[in-house]
DNA sequence: ACGTGCGGGACACCCCGTTAGT
DNA sequence: ACTAACGGGGTGTCCCGCACGT
């Protein structure tokens, strides 16, 4: 009875709703093409409590980044590496996780988040770039240390050097969801990533 | 005498000057982000021009990737592959030219232009995914068919998939292009190239 | 017969309705207060073509201050005032006209619209102040050379300085009007025109 | 133990604070222009506390004329003039005080505070108008107040009408004033403020 | 007395496309 | 083949004011 609150009083989950709202704009629309009129539809909320949780466009962008494709990079590859008893098979997961499960729920058709605001934001905008990098640098290190781990339990062979094959793995993880995209056919994404974890697999010591 | 045309009347190269032109803008502001203003204005010609020989910026954009983005891809990677007598060495070849000769042009810094528009454009207009999808395939034939010849000629190992393998140096290619733009770094760029050449030089017979 | 034109085209024409809509606005509303919505309703046009004519708001002020006030000092002011063989009655004139004539139309409501623009503008924006400088230095010139060639025809004491007496005849023909904005009373208007024309008066040789 | 006050509520600090931001927000941007956002952030509060001290934006200007311009005219006209043994000589130094003083500061530079809101707001608000004109009233009744006691002591000559000169010395100081700010040079207003003094000196019995 | 999440509406800007005309 | 006036709509931005909460 005494708690009636006709109208909600959540700062914080506005705020989530405009950036889950953001995210999904950005990842369909790009950043120059989505729109703000329709992220506060479909929040639920208007462009006056946008304004107020964030300054502009750009600082919704930039929030869009660190909290919701952050958590996603974390979920997805840093918190599986950590602590690894078997790198190269965990490495192997993650990159089939994408056709496997991505595939079903249709999301790779939009291709990768983070790699779409990098290709379209990074030349335009420095704030993008230095965000967008920390994402990439944070995971190409855990796949790196991982690696490194595995180098020195003997399960990897000992020339191979671990930030080499990071940086070639979150590259071609960045061009087979491209490839996706593109192509609108999940073959060209399987085959690709079969050589992958071929490839991963004459790493093995 | 009769050739007088005091403003000159050259449809074709009136038509050339506003694709490059074109190619420019949406290479550095893409599609969307991209202005036909801007674009007439830096082609030296007027809007009326532009709709006159195109039926408006979807056409235009559709004409970029066939003519001008088309071309570049037949110098860069079709000529080079067709009729290869060292297919690995001219692949390796083609992938070290990215770092070797692009950096120092700084033309990486905005990203692959037929990548960046197929991140942009793909899911949104199924013309452009046509198109786009197009080139790519192109390439990857390219390239599995020197891989076939490489296999038949045994300078390349038996149990070698031509197609997967060409379908992850394309996706490779496309991820370290995309690594350089947003890290705007020339390192990381290097590092996955390294490991891309290692893993091709893996595979000869 | 030929000349059917259902739509006009006439963009002189509609360049000039669109700067006197902006003139009545600007003179009500103030710039900054101004609404280019409301200037191309009342003009009849659309922003489309206010901005083909003006490439902003701050363009379109400019032209204000220089084709629509600019002529208007020039009937009152400048062409009055050249080679006249009395200059010390034509500035009395030309003084004791604004509550003559102005204070009928109701026009003097509204404050003197160059000043209302220099009051507002000059301190904000460097084009603007430069614009309205050089219409009241005009001012003070045509009002100084009359002073002096009645100076030198003797009908002017010889100790006037007519650099000195243009500033202030400016400068209080700016108050006077401003005082009749906010006193909305003739009065005040009157007495300090009687003030101003005895001083002139007191200067006769 | 009472006054504990960790966070101090001082109602009437608050309050002062705020009318002298909004005083130099609306001198700098006038009022349309003016913005209570900003006003709020360099008075350190917030929205809150400011309608809860004012109604509005306009009541918040409507202080900012009673209260804050109210005492500067005070200090400078109405106290000086009061009780003056020698008027024209007083008003000479007022009159002065503003290119003595003033141009040091800078504030000149931005116009007459009053004049400004005169200019701006009398024929858009009534309010305004009533305020604004009640303060000029009041300038110009001290100032022909002190030189109705100058004619009476013989120190001005017996012809002058004082409420004439009155009304032309507060509109040549307006209009003075409002000089500087669009010719941004010392010259032209030092010019006319001597010949105001020159004129004042005129009328001397 | 004061803080803040929030609403709804205006604003200037600029876009893409069309059409009358050369 | 090419020009330029023009239409109408959508953008991000920001504002003032309110009402809930402390």
């Amino acid at each position: 009875m005494t708690t009636q609150t006709r109208r909600v009083r959540a700062p914080e989950a506005t705020r989530r709703k405009m950036l889950e709202a953001a995210f999904a704009e950005f990842h369909h629309n790009g950043f120059q093409g989505g729109s703000l009129n329709h992220i506060v539809e479909v929040a639920g909320t208007t462009k006056g409590a946008l304004f107020h949780h964030f300054r502009g466009k750009l600082d919704l962008g930039y929030a869009v980044v660190d909290d919701i494709i952050g958590r996603m990079l974390l979920e997805r590859w840093l918190q599986p590496l950590a602590n690894s008893r078997d790198p190269l098979s965990d490495l192997q997961r993650a990159v089939r996780q994408l056709v496997a499960t991505d595939i079903q729920t249709g999301d790779w058709l939009q291709g990768c988040p983070l790699n779409n605001l990098a290709q379209e934001m990074s030349p335009l905008d420095e704030g993008f770039r230095r965000r967008i990098n920390k994402q990439y640098d944070s995971m190409r290190q855990a796949i790196a240390a991982a690696l490194a781990d595995g180098v020195a339990a003997g399960t990897i062979r000992r020339d191979v050097d671990p930030g080499s094959v990071a940086a070639l793995v979150v590259a071609a993880q960045m061009g087979i969801w491209g490839t996706g995209k593109s192509s609108q056919t999940e073959e060209v994404m399987l085959r690709a990533t079969d050589a992958l974890c071929d490839y991963l697999e004459s790493l093995r010591g």
